[in-house]
DNA sequence: TATTGTTATACTCTATAACTATA
DNA sequence: TATAGTTATAGAGTATAACAATA
């Protein structure tokens, strides 16, 4: 999942400024050798364009990308605890900590104590869905903005080969 | 380009383990919510099996991705100042520094002065040479196993739509 | 004055190991 | 003993600001 590892936001501002809509990428004027070559190389370009928008227009909302994955698992999965939440993200449980405080004191979930009383379930607040119904706004636009150029059938066939070189 | 920003060891593993060869990635309980259907969600997750394959591979001659890039691009640009090396890997001046130190102490790349005294010109050494024809050969590797499910045809679609998600 | 490489410093994201409370 | 959440700490990667040398 990985949700996090998200960009902060200077490295949002960098990325836009260097993939962003405002026209072509300051190119560097060095020759690139064998990177654009590369599979990975050109998959490594497209996420950064895409997670960069992403992170440009959801970030305006006062969240990263990686928080925003977890508030939308804890959405998906409430009452969920913090350790299976973790591994769903791919992160440590120590990690999900100061993650989780931080959504924590934004007021959008709340830690519940679970019948068995080592966990915590995560549960949305109130708050947190009025924002995530935002956020889902801006996750729809955002998704229109990216595949602007793409048909239908593209965006199908995208997503059909990067889920074969997934399991490849 | 932003060639860093690269997994680190303990992050490669985790991937690996994830979304490696291994057969089938231990996948969370939960659901999962809006996540699948965001086309950047599809895309980072793409991007980080095919990475993870690229790391544990090249990672196991001792060199990460990104200082891999770096040293990829001094080939293609022999002589290169730091500033628009930095430019070129997305990187501030002052980040490639330490990591210009390692590939130096590393013994693949030198720092010549230039004929503005300023600047620094890069060269591989001979080592650094040695050290890149071993590096492409599992490159090439790589691409070959991350790219076994696609034909020819479907691999060229692939970076064909990769690219209008780019300008888009 | 401006630019290059450098240093000092700090921030983000992440992990491991050890602690505590419960089971 | 084992597990869940937490804390303390560390490391990788990155940036900004200020400095010395050079232009």
């Amino acid at each position: 999942m990985e949700l996090s590892n998200s960009l902060n936001t200077k490295q949002m501002e960098r990325a836009d400024r260097r993939v962003g809509r405002s026209g072509a990428p300051d190119r560097p004027v060095l020759a690139s050798g064998l990177l654009p070559q590369l599979l990975g190389y050109q998959l490594r370009l497209a996420h950064l364009a895409v997670f960069g928008d992403f992170s440009a227009s959801v970030g305006s909302l006062g969240i990263t990308p990686g928080r925003l994955g977890v508030l939308l698992l804890v959405e998906a999965n409430e009452g969920v605890a913090q350790t299976p939440l973790a591994a769903a993200a791919g992160l440590d449980r120590s990690t999900m900590v100061p993650l989780l405080d931080q959504l924590e004191q934004s007021g959008w979930l709340e830690r519940r104590r679970g019948p068995d009383r080592r966990t915590n379930g995560l549960w949305l607040t109130v708050a947190g869905r009025d924002f995530l119904a935002r956020a889902k706004v801006r996750i729809r636009a955002h998704e229109r903005r990216i595949a602007a150029r793409l048909s239908a059938k593209e965006r199908a066939e995208l997503i059909r080969l990067l889920g074969l070189l997934r399991s490849g």
